[in-house]
DNA sequence: TCCCTATTTTTGCATTATCCAAACATTAGG
DNA sequence: CCTAATGTTTGGATAATGCAAAAATAGGGA
């Protein structure tokens, strides 16, 4: 009871953390992407060109957000909108090369990040963890039906 | 590596995922509260009366967005600023009548929505999970430094 | 071909969270 | 007293998110 009520607010505490401290961390590398940017641009990285609705999907945010990502990082000159040319109602997206070229550097300094910041906890541990983030995520999808 | 990736990817979905739960629940319920002005309610209803400051501290937000959060809150008259009779800078923030009456109810519905969000989850998984997120915030503010 | 509906994305508008820097009022220490 | 520190507010900015309506296109009948 003591333990569920930690579950909200710890979730909404360590998020912000770790926004925050993503956001330094990748300022002072010269990285110029939000936390939101980059699950886009690491989606585009991984899967190549793709359309909107399913980095939506992989990323689970809503359309709206998705075509605001994508206004953000073309202003940037990371990615271009491409019409599909079999369904003129599709932009696929595609990585510039200057999206290309952060690649590398930028993966880097996730992981970096990323490891520091589960430092000290056991590889099982972790593992539980994320185990839990998706049955949490499976479990509010179950509740909306 | 692939596992790492995970967390930070799966902590920023479950974060949208649960706010966006809450505030739903909250609105069929009708409590009209967004989950940061709720972590403010549920601390004041746990502590009673205190200063910015402090809840500032106990929920690890910043002191600009605490004075936002009980603006709106002050809005909707569930609290109050009482001005501290020792020290006059400081804005002890004390519960209004409407902010002490919601506190039942409100309190029993987000055990509902965590309990709903937490099944199937073990016990011991959950400890393991909260721990993670406590170590995982832990290793952020050190990292400041 | 034309119409209706569904699909993909955009737009406009609103709220909220968050950040920074500067201002303000007040207190406390030398 | 004056200065530095403290607690809070303000103004100005960006970003994420939500909702509803619009725009463009596709596809399936009649």
């Amino acid at each position: 009871m003591m333990l569920i009520k930690q579950v909200g607010v710890m979730v909404n505490i360590l998020n912000c953390k770790l926004k925050k401290h993503i956001a330094s961390v990748f300022k002072s590398e010269g990285i110029n992407l939000t936390a939101e940017q980059f699950l886009v641009m690491d989606t585009l990285w991984n899967q190549g060109e793709m359309t909107q609705q399913s980095i939506a999907y992989l990323i689970q945010k809503d359309k709206n957000s998705v075509t605001q990502f994508i206004d953000n990082l073309e202003k940037k000159g990371l990615v271009n909108r491409v019409v599909d040319s079999s369904d003129r109602r599709v932009n696929n997206i595609r990585l510039s090369k200057a999206g290309m070229a952060m690649k590398d550097n930028t993966k880097n300094v996730a992981i970096d990040v990323l490891n520091d910041i589960v430092e000290g906890i056991s590889e099982e541990d972790l593992r539980t963890f994320v185990k839990v983030l998706n049955k949490a995520c499976d479990n509010i999808e179950k509740l909306k039906e």
